[in-house]
DNA sequence: ACCTGAACACCGTTCAAGT
DNA sequence: ACCTGAACACCGTTCAAGT
């Protein structure tokens, strides 16, 4: 009874790049970065590592698909019928910022991937989805591409952020503890070298991470629209 | 003559936290990311794996270290005597972003920092040289959190991505040519799902990183002006 | 207090062998 | 074409033993 043998997974389902794409999610949300490893991958499985070796080519790659599949889930769900090309983009960055949030993960793997296959299919997702918005927000077309970019950059880096903290507190911990024992430690810094960071512990406490996100959304908004846009 | 041993370091210098952490850098520098084992320290320092455990408690310690004193060296260089808090910010920024050029892997661990050591000093030491700009910017007190937040998550957003387009081509490598190739394979997409792509690769293909990433200070800064500095 | 180095548990990847 | 699973090389970390 205590020893129930773990999941036989349906004898024989066929292994595929998508089985094995999806396994590895699971893991990754389940035991984090370090839980996906060959062996709890073919033993969830129920298969031998040579056979994950057929349909993926090594660890890498099997990252990075699991990144573009979340990615890709996330972008999906596109917002329609917005008529602001501002609240399009807020909604694409929210989506994003969720996504990071559900699978923490995805913040180092967005922050590599980059680093990763010239020709990622990940960035130019994001790139795309963003960029159409920039463009609809009749930015000069010679800086589209930079609009797009630091969009994207603040987006990715700010998910990211938060993701960290979320990780960082670990599932069901407190955050408002958490964040008052951070405030107390800047508190306590010395007022020399860090008069900022003990000015702000405070705000630092009560910010609200959605909310502190999409005010940074507006604020490159903002910039883009002052630089970027003729006749604003 | 073939078989020179290598480096066998004057023999003991005494080991010792700096020691090891320098040579962590070095390793990082020369061999990359996947360079930094604790096999190749230990023949690196002429010591045994015990050595370097009791001077440092595991390995995620010895890259935060590292990170650590790599960043301080870049804050270090502050730019003094600059009237403008624009320019400093800028100074403060470039900084960062030459620190990552020359060493890659900053580019990664800056992004995972967050998620380690509540109570990390990589990120305090950022936050703390560019809030102080921001608040010499003007900004309102009750957005200096914010603000110099959504800076420093684009600094160090831009500089990574920057990091990520060098270590993807190399030392050596020809950037224009690396970014001819991106280019083509961005035309090269579907015009029906990347259209936004299509129009922009020729942007990308031209662009200068440190311009580039420059503007996206302005931008970012452009937009705090806008939404929090009274009287502007 | 500081260092040595063998040993342990674990990992990604390969490959001869099977069907 | 697809899968098995033992084997290999390598890694982070520990620890009894030395000085």
């Amino acid at each position: 009874m205590a020893t129930r043998a773990r999941r036989p997974q349906r004898r024989s389902e066929a292994l595929s790049r998508e089985r094995i794409v999806a396994a590895a999610v699971e893991l990754l949300d389940t035991a984090g970065e370090g839980g996906l490893t060959f062996r709890a991958l073919t033993e969830r499985l129920a298969t031998g590592a040579g056979a994950i070796y057929w349909h993926v080519a090594n660890k890498d790659e099997l990252l990075d698909a699991a990144t573009d599949a979340v990615v890709a889930a996330a972008l999906a769900v596109e917002p329609t019928g917005a008529a602001d090309p501002r609240d399009e983009i807020r909604a694409v960055a929210l989506g994003l910022f969720d996504a990071i949030d559900e699978h923490p993960w995805l913040a180092t793997q967005l922050a590599t991937e980059l680093s990763r296959s010239p020709s990622g299919t990940v960035t130019p997702r994001i790139l795309e989805s963003i960029g159409r918005r920039v463009r609809a927000l009749g930015v000069r077309e010679d800086s589209w591409f930079l609009a797009a970019t630091v969009l994207v950059q603040y987006i990715l880096g700010g998910a990211a952020q938060n993701a960290a903290n979320a990780r960082v507190l670990g599932p069901g911990a407190n955050r408002d503890e958490f964040l008052g024992t951070v405030s107390k430690v800047w508190e306590e810094l010395d007022p020399d070298e860090y008069p900022f960071i003990r000015a702000v512990a405070e705000q630092m406490r009560d910010h609200d991470d959605r909310e502190q996100f999409l005010a940074g959304i507006d604020l490159v908004l903002s910039g883009i629209t002052t630089l970027y846009v003729p006749g604003e």
